[in-house]
RNA sequence: GGCGUGAUAGCCAAGUGGUAAGGCAAAGGUCUGCAAAACCUUUAUUCACCAGUUCAAAUCUGGUUCACGCCUCCA
């Protein structure tokens, strides 16, 4: 497996800290609203990975926060009129209900940051204590001119960036690049006590606190989109390696934005579209397929148009595995013969090309094109015989399906037609044969009425689910 | 100003030295009582542009143009 690496720029060969065993902590959402199709992103990205990587045999660890305590939960609680818990708990929920329907599995663990509050300020005073960290006035703040590493993950040192960049003039502070680890309560915000008073803890200190608990203190991958890769990453290694004095997290990757007409899609500029909206017209399986469709380091543009590109490219992978499965109504039961027997071998090459494809810095666009490509010629061999092997259908179909499942894509299960419509379409048949076309329409507007369609093929009829 | 990406057909997108995968769309065909679906075929002498290295470049090097991201909350 190799994974392109941020801290190193280069893609590298996947070593894990634990042979055998791959543990990773994704940045997840600040719940204060639904996500848009930009968070959407990394959740199905890094999804796919941790699926990946356990189809590879990895023993996977996989840990997604929620930040669940923020400005943005303050002031949105606010203007609802509500608290932040309860703010939290609600979007919480509603982030479980749009991930399910992209198709992206619940994380091993789903830290909270309010639930860590002990952990974080433990961390703070190991900090303070060996001269990483200085409090003002309630306020704790990283010193940044005391980590000689600080900016080795976004490549820019401090004197470069202060050259030309603005810098916001902060009284407390001893460097404009310092950050707050921990935040002085104001009035009627929530509030935790600590040996600096009553507060709150900073953004980036959450992580570090909560991947460092569960994966410990150096574990295997870190990733999140990329405008995460300054400052929050950046601060998250300077927090964790200057407490622990040993590498973080070995590998940081990340994903490429979602543009729409070129532009970023964020909540501050407002271009945005959360998945709840676009649940209401599409399957959100399209949408996984829309991101699997690119790279994801590459910034791709978001339009309907894309989604029914997506939505159809799909529906080529459904129509495939379901008319291989509608063959095995008149198959055989024998062994394969050596035009299927081939098939089988093409099944194996394929399942490699896609592995070749997804060791290659996860390359998923490459590895849809192996599925394609063979379940194209699946269909063209299955229907080759008039009575395929029942065996070699059912491990054609495994195989794709094999695919799919790291891609987390084709999870709908395949219709399997009622008793009744089985009648229908029999009835149907004789009608064709005697010639009553008239009885035959009204048969196949029967099926529609019950939401199946009918179709003649050269084989015999089909029958689809609507 | 600093740091970093990217530019491949009508659209999306792989390909990082050996002669342009795949998907969508379009056109033609097979099949068909009609229709639809399905399947088959076709669709870039060429990879933003200009030089260079090489037997060989979309791939490497230098330059140019354009676009985008980060440096401020952000996936």
């Amino acid at each position: 497996m190799k994974i392109y690496n941020t801290m190193t720029r280069k893609k590298e060969t996947f070593e894990p800290v634990h042979p055998g065993e791959a543990r990773i902590y994704a940045c997840g959402p600040t719940v204060y609203n639904y996500f848009h199709i930009g968070n959407a992103r990394p959740f199905i990205m890094f999804d796919t990975l941790r699926r990946f990587l356990k189809h590879k045999g990895y023993k996977v660890t996989f840990v997604q926060n929620f930040t669940d305590i923020d400005d943005k939960l303050i002031s949105r609680a606010r203007e609802e009129e509500t608290t932040v818990p309860e703010l939290a708990e609600r979007y919480i929920r509603e982030y479980f209900t749009d991930a399910q329907a992209l198709g992206v599995l619940p994380a091993d663990v789903h830290p909270r940051a309010t639930e860590h509050v002990g952990e974080i300020i433990a961390l703070i005073v190991k900090l303070e204590k060996s001269g990483y960290a200085y409090a003002v006035n309630g306020d704790v703040y990283f010193d940044t001119e005391s980590d000689e590493d600080y900016g080795k993950l976004s490549g820019q040192n401090i004197e470069d960036r202060e050259a030309g960049a603005r810098i916001e003039v902060d009284g407390v502070k001893r460097n404009p690049m310092d950050f707050a680890l921990w935040k002085a309560q104001k009035p009627g915000e929530p509030a935790w006590k600590s040996p600096w008073g009553m507060g709150r803890p900073g953004w980036h200190i959450e992580c570090s606190a909560m991947s460092m608990k569960y994966l410990g203190e150096t574990f295997d991958i870190h990733c999140g989109g990329v405008d995460l890769v300054f400052p929050h990453h950046e601060n998250e290694i300077a927090q964790s390696e200057c407490a622990t004095g040993k590498t973080f997290a070995k590998y940081w990757m990340h994903n490429g934005h979602i543009n729409v007409d070129n532009r970023k899609m964020s909540k501050s500029l407002g271009n945005f579209f959360t998945v709840r909206d676009i649940a209401k017209e599409y399957d959100l399986e399209a949408v996984r397929m829309f991101m699997l469709s690119a790279h994801y380091r590459s910034p791709v543009n978001f339009s309907r148009e894309m989604i029914e590109q997506a939505k159809a490219s799909l529906d080529r992978l459904y129509t495939a595995r379901n008319n291989a499965l509608f063959l095995l109504e008149h198959a055989e039961d024998r062994p394969a013969n050596e035009a299927e027997q081939a098939l089988i071998e093409r099944g194996a090459r394929a399942l490699s090309e896609f592995d070749a494809a997804m060791e290659d810095d996860l390359n998923t666009a490459d590895a849809l094109g192996a599925i394609f490509e063979y379940a194209r010629e699946m269909n063209t061999a299955l229907t080759a015989e008039a009575a395929p092997s029942k065996a070699a259908i059912e491990g054609a179909v495994a195989r794709l399906q094999a695919m799919t499942d790291v891609l987390g894509i084709l999870s709908k299960e395949p219709d399997t037609t009622p008793a009744e419509i089985a009648a229908l379409v029999g009835a149907r048949v004789a009608a064709k044969k005697a010639k009553n076309f008239a009885e035959a329409d009204r048969l196949r507007e029967e099926a529609l009425k019950l939401g199946y369609a009918i179709e003649d093929t050269p084989k015999g009829p089909k029958v689809r689910r609507l």
